[in-house]
DNA sequence: ACCTGAACACCGTTCAAGT
DNA sequence: ACCTGAACACCGTTCAAGT
């Protein structure tokens, strides 16, 4: 699929692995990701990687990085906005994008969450900043802002992890299909993946109109 | 830690190894759990549960089942419900409740979320259930449902990858905090779970808000 | 200084051999 | 019928050896 016809390849850096390692995770999957395959990716030998980061753990932080750098750069893109509302949907919104655009490796960004965000806390803190702007309290704000994106992480990871999962559809509970007959087909629209765009939005303004409420 | 006086250890079956697994997970984390050390807490060679399963995977998935019937137990220990708010609130709190008792094997319900609640669809249609009959459209109702337990997944992995990470406490962002210092402690308080179980709860009552705004 | 090859202690999985 | 031991093809990681 990708021919390099890079001769003189570029010399090993730790920038240069860690782009490399994201490269392989969104072509092949996180499972897919060894130091054996990522040497193979870079044109050298697996085990030199070892001369630049000190393990896979680091060259994971790095992915987590570039996920985050990623987060930023489409919320700047964005910007600026009109108001809180208009601040925090995008907020939504781009870190979905983050997500459809790397499914493999979104789900980095769900552990160490923690790590990840002291990558990104510009962004975070002029969300935040909005919000106060706008007139919330201190603690409604943060847990807006909380809400907002663990909602984007929930939903984007299970989107995600469908689109992969090409298991068998899920039979339907008989007991259930009896008593209330017509749920039948709306349980069936649970699980598969139908309008999940819309769907998207659509928690996100439930969440919005929460906030505004709270104003 | 776990002292086995079982001298007649009861037979492999599917269900055993299935539980045993679960066991193992919540104990030393779901990355521990390999088919040799599964062996080991079973009493047997490790290569002998593959006369009883077909791989891993199947183990995994019984494990996901075990957690999606765990979830149903306490929606039903915590119903009947007087009102859609009242359900759906529990709801989301119950999932959140599995996640927090199995901190560990809570990730494998974010991922194959479609195999997941192929075994819990009788929980889930009970749900949507109260919200058609207190007249909200289906589409809503749908939405809403996706909306409670995406938010649910997306804060309890969260805080279970932020308990397990105890790595350093993320450093400032210089910059923001001279433009907006009143922001320092703020961004602060983002990352480390400071009453994470009230930020639960404020996030879902938003998102109930929003809901029952659409009535 | 940077990369390679072989090695170590692990994986999931298979399968002939034991009982 | 059920479990075991050895083996296969993989992991992440280390380190002496090459250039």
């Amino acid at each position: 699929m990708s021919s390099k016809p890079d001769t003189q390849r570029p010399p090993l850096s730790a920038d240069r692995i860690v782009a490399t390692a994201l490269d392989v995770i969104d072509a092949e999957g996180l499972e897919q990701l060894s130091i054996r395959r990522l040497g193979d990716a870079l044109g050298v030998q697996g085990m030199a990687v070892y001369r630049h980061v000190s393990g896979k753990d680091q060259i994971l932080d790095g992915v987590r990085r570039l996920l985050v750098e990623e987060f930023g750069a489409r919320m700047r893109a964005a910007g600026p906005f009109d108001s809180w509302r208009e601040h925090l949907r995008a907020f939504g919104t781009c870190y979905r994008d983050v997500g459809r655009a790397h499914p493999h490796a979104f789900g980095l960004l769900a552990t160490h969450a923690v790590t990840a965000w002291s990558h990104g806390r510009a962004t975070a803190a002029a969300a935040l900043s909005a919000l106060l702007d706008a007139g919330f309290d201190e603690d409604i704000a943060i847990g807006a802002e909380r809400t907002v994106i663990r909602y984007a992480i929930g939903f984007t990871m299970i989107d995600a992890a469908n689109a992969a999962d090409v298991s068998e559809p899920p039979a339907l509970p008989n007991d259930i299909a009896q008593t209330h007959p017509s749920l039948g087909r709306l349980v069936q629209t649970l699980s598969p993946l139908g309008g999940a765009e819309e769907l998207f939005h659509l928690g996100l303004d439930l969440i919005l109109d929460g906030l505004a409420s709270r104003l």
